[in-house]
RNA sequence: UGGGUUAUGGUGUAACGGCAGCACUACAGAUUUUGAUUCUGUCUGUCUAGGUUCGAAUCCUAGUAACCCAACCA
C-alpha cells in the first residue's frame, strides 16, 4: 500500500511550475538578517526553503539580508552559520546582500533616470505626516516634482557623503493615494554613516528592505521567494520593482510563521531577555533559540521531524511545545544510552549485604540489544531517590515504604524495614534486607513486584552538578496576557542541583552522545564541564503518569 | 471609515463536488526489571445564514471573527 503524503501549497505550486516548464529546475534561498541568533521559528523557514531544495533537485542559497549596518554583526553571522549546519542543511552559496551594494545601486539610478525615483529632502516626522493613513491617503510634496538630472545629482551626492544622517532619501515614484501604503513612494535608500561588518566604510547610504530583497532574489535568480505572512503587502512593490527595473523575475509566496505554546518568537524580545539578565545569553537553555536547543541537548533530528509534522499553510497557528517535546522524546527514546543517576539522595542500607563487598552486575544500554551492556558496581550503601520513599504510603504506591518490596533495577529485590530521620524530620536513612536469590537475569526468588527503582552505589557514585529547566513563561501565551511579557518569566525556570549522584561510567560522558537518567529524563552534558565537575542539562523529562496521578487527587 | 490575508475536533494539518482522514493532547485499559517505551480503545470538528446540486468542508450570495499594513527595521 503506497502512502501518498500530501503537499503543502507552496509544493504544489513549484510541482505546477515544473509541470508547465515555467522552470527547469528550482533556486530558493533563506534570508536571515545577522542581527541575533535564531529561533525555532527560523527553523520552519530553514527546513522548508532547503528541503524545498532537496526535494526537487534545486539548491539553496544562504544569503545574509545585511543592509541594517548599525544592528548587524559577524558574531551573528557565524551563529546563524552554525545553527544551520547543525539542523543538517547544506547551502549553495553563502552571500550577503551587502555583495550587490553595487548593483543595487546601479538599479537604483536607473529608477530614476527613467523618472521612477526621486529625493526627498523632508525629515522622517514631514514624510510620515504626508504618508496619510490606512484609510486616508497620502499626498504628494514638492520634492516629488525635482527634475531626472537634480535627482541623479542629488543621489550621486549622497553616496558621496556629502548629507548628513536622514537629510535626504531617495523614494521610489509611485502613487501617493495608492490603498496599500507601501506603495505609496516608499523610501528605498538612505543615509547611515555607520560601519558595515562587511563593506565597512564603503558607503553611507544603505538600501531599505524592499529596495534589496526582491532585487537580490532576482540577481540570485531565485524562482521561490518565501517568506512569512506579514511580507504579503510588500508582494505588490516586489513585483513592481521587478517589472520596471525589468530584471529576473522572482516571485514571492508567503506562508504562516511559527506561532508556539510557552515561548516568544521575535528577536527584540529575546534581545531584552538575554540584554536583561533574563536568561544567561542566547543560548541559555531556557532559549527558545537554535544554539540553546542545541546546548539544552535537542537533537537536529527531533527539530525536523518537528517542522515536518506542523505543515506549512497560510493560517495563524499556535503550536503545542508539547509537539516538539514528543518529536524529541520519539528520537531520544531509540538513541539515548540508559545511565542511572540519582538528583535528591537519600541513602539506603542493606543491613544483610556484606560490610566491604562490592559487586559487578551489568544492565542494558538501551532499548536495542545492540547497543550493548555495561557494569554496575553494587555494595551495602547505595543513594536513593528521596522521592521513592514513602513513610505513610497513599494508595496505589508501589515504591518503597516500610514493609514494602521493590526491585532495585537490574539488582536485587529489597524490602524495606525501617527508617531513620533526622532532627528536623526528614528521611536520613532508609534500612532494607535483599533477597540474594533475585539478582537480575538469574532470579529463583518466585517474588514478583510492581516497583522497580534507580540507585547508585554510594562508594562509587560520583558527584555532578545537575540542571533541570521548567518552561521560561508561566503563561501559555506572554503576549497574550495583561501588561509586559516578561511579568509572565516563570521565577521557577532553573533548578540547580549541585549534589547529584551519578555512576561511574558517566565519567566518560561526551558531546556526542545523549543519556537517559532512567525515570527522570534525557540529560547532555554542558559546557560548562570542567575536568573536575561534570555539568548535565535536562534535555526533557520523560512522561509522567505517576506525577498525573497524583495531581489528580 | 481603506487595503490585504485567513477560517475544518483542545492544538496542528489533510480533502481539490462523492464515506470528514492523520498526528499531538486528553481520557480508559493491557503489557512492562524505567509509573518510560509499546499495544488497544474512547471523546471531540467543517465560522454563521441562505442558495445551487442526486450529493457541498469544497461552488454562489450575504454576514461574522481573527491577523497584517501608517520604522529612514527586516
Amino acid at each position: 500500500m503506497s502512502e501518498e503524503k500530501s503537499l503543502n501549497f507552496i509544493e504544489e505550486i513549484i510541482e505546477e511550475d515544473l509541470k508547465t516548464g515555467k522552470y527547469k529546475s528550482i533556486i530558493t534561498r533563506f534570508p536571515p538578517e545577522p542581527n541575533g541568533y535564531l529561533h525555532i521559528g527560523h527553523a520552519k523557514s530553514i527546513c522548508l526553503n532547503f528541503g524545498l531544495g532537496i526535494k526537487y533537485g534545486g539548491k539553496t542559497n544562504l544569503r545574509f539580508d545585511d543592509t541594517n549596518p548599525v544592528t548587524e554583526e559577524t558574531e551573528y553571522v557565524e551563529s546563524i552559520k552554525d545553527d544551520i549546519r547543525w539542523l543538517g542543511f547544506t547551502w549553495a552559496e553563502e552571500l550577503y546582500t551587502s555583495d550587490y551594494f553595487g548593483k543595487l545601486y546601479q538599479f537604483a539610478v536607473d529608477l530614476v533616470k527613467k523618472g521612477l525615483a526621486y529625493v526627498d529632502d523632508s525629515s522622517a516626522e514631514e514624510i510620515a505626516a504626508l504618508k496619510g493613513t490606512p484609510t486616508e491617503p497620502g499626498k504628494e510634496n514638492e520634492y516629488r516634482k525635482r527634475s531626472i538630472e537634480e535627482n541623479l545629482t542629488l543621489f550621486s551626492e549622497m553616496k558621496a557623503g556629502k548629507y548628513k544622517d536622514g537629510e535626504k532619501v531617495l523614494r521610489a515614484k509611485i502613487d501617493m493615494k495608492h490603498t496599500n501604503m507601501l506603495m505609496r513612494d516608499p523610501i528605498i535608500y538612505r543615509i547611515k554613516h555607520a560601519h558595515h561588518h562587511r563593506t565597512a566604510d564603503e558607503w553611507c547610504i544603505y538600501p531599505m528592505y524592499d529596495f534589496a530583497h526582491g532585487q537580490s532574489d532576482s540577481i540570485e535568480q531565485i524562482t521561490h521567494s518565501i517568506c512569512t505572512l506579514e511580507f504579503v503587502p510588500h508582494r505588490e512593490l516586489y513585483d513592481w520593482l521587478i517589472e520596471n527595473l525589468e530584471i529576473y523575475p522572482s516571485h514571492q509566496y508567503e506562508f504562516a510563521r511559527l506561532n508556539m505554546t510557552y515561548t516568544v518568537m521575535s528577536k527584540r524580545k529575546l534581545l531584552q531577555l538575554v540584554n536583561e539578565g533574563h536568561v544567561n545569553g542566547w543560548d541559555d537553555p531556557r532559549m527558545p533559540t537554535l544554539s540553546a536547543f542545541r546546548r539544552k541537548g535537542y537533537t537536529p533530528g527531533s527539530i525536523r521531524t518537528f517542522c515536518e509534522k506542523i505543515g506549512v499553510a497560510k493560517r495563524e497557528n499556535f503550536i503545542d511545545l508539547g509537539l516538539l517535546e514528543f518529536c524529541l522524546r520519539e528520537e531520544l527514546n531509540q538513541t539515548a544510552l540508559r545511565v542511572m543517576a540519582v538528583l535528591d539522595p537519600v541513602k539506603l542500607i542493606i543491613t544483610n549485604y556484606e560490610d566491604e563487598k562490592t559487586e559487578e552486575l551489568f544492565s542494558e544500554n538501551g532499548p536495542d540489544e545492540s547497543m550493548g551492556k555495561r557494569k554496575l558496581l553494587f555494595g551495602k550503601e547505595l543513594w536513593i531517590e528521596r522521592e521513592d520513599f514513602m513513610e505513610v504510603p497513599v494508595k496505589k504506591w508501589f515504591r518503597l515504604a516500610p514493609g514494602a518490596m521493590v526491585r532495585l533495577k537490574s539488582a536485587y529485590i529489597i524490602k524495606c524495614d525501617n527508617f531513620i530521620k533526622d532532627a528536623d524530620g526528614n528521611i536520613k536513612e532508609v534500612h532494607c534486607t535483599y533477597i540474594p536469590e533475585s539478582k537480575s537475569g538469574n532470579d529463583t526468588s518466585g517474588i514478583t513486584v510492581k516497583g522497580t527503582i534507580h540507585w547508585v552505589s554510594a562508594t562509587h557514585a560520583i558527584n555532578a552538578e545537575v540542571r533541570l529547566y521548567d518552561r521560561l513563561f508561566t503563561s501559555e501565551n506572554p503576549l497574550a496576557e495583561e501588561g509586559d511579557f516578561k511579568d509572565t518569566i516563570n521565577k521557577h525556570s532553573l533548578q540547580v542541583i549541585s549534589n547529584a549522584y551519578v555512576e561511574p561510567s558517566l565519567q566518560d560522558a561526551d558531546f556526542e552522545k545523549r543519556y537517559q537518567f532512567i525515570r527522570k529524563g534525557y540529560f547532555y552534558l554542558d559546557k560548562d564541564t570542567t575536568p573536575g565537575k561534570l555539568v548535565f542539562n535536562r534535555t526533557v523529562t520523560l512522561k509522567d503518569a505517576w506525577a498525573k496521578e497524583i495531581k489528580k487527587n
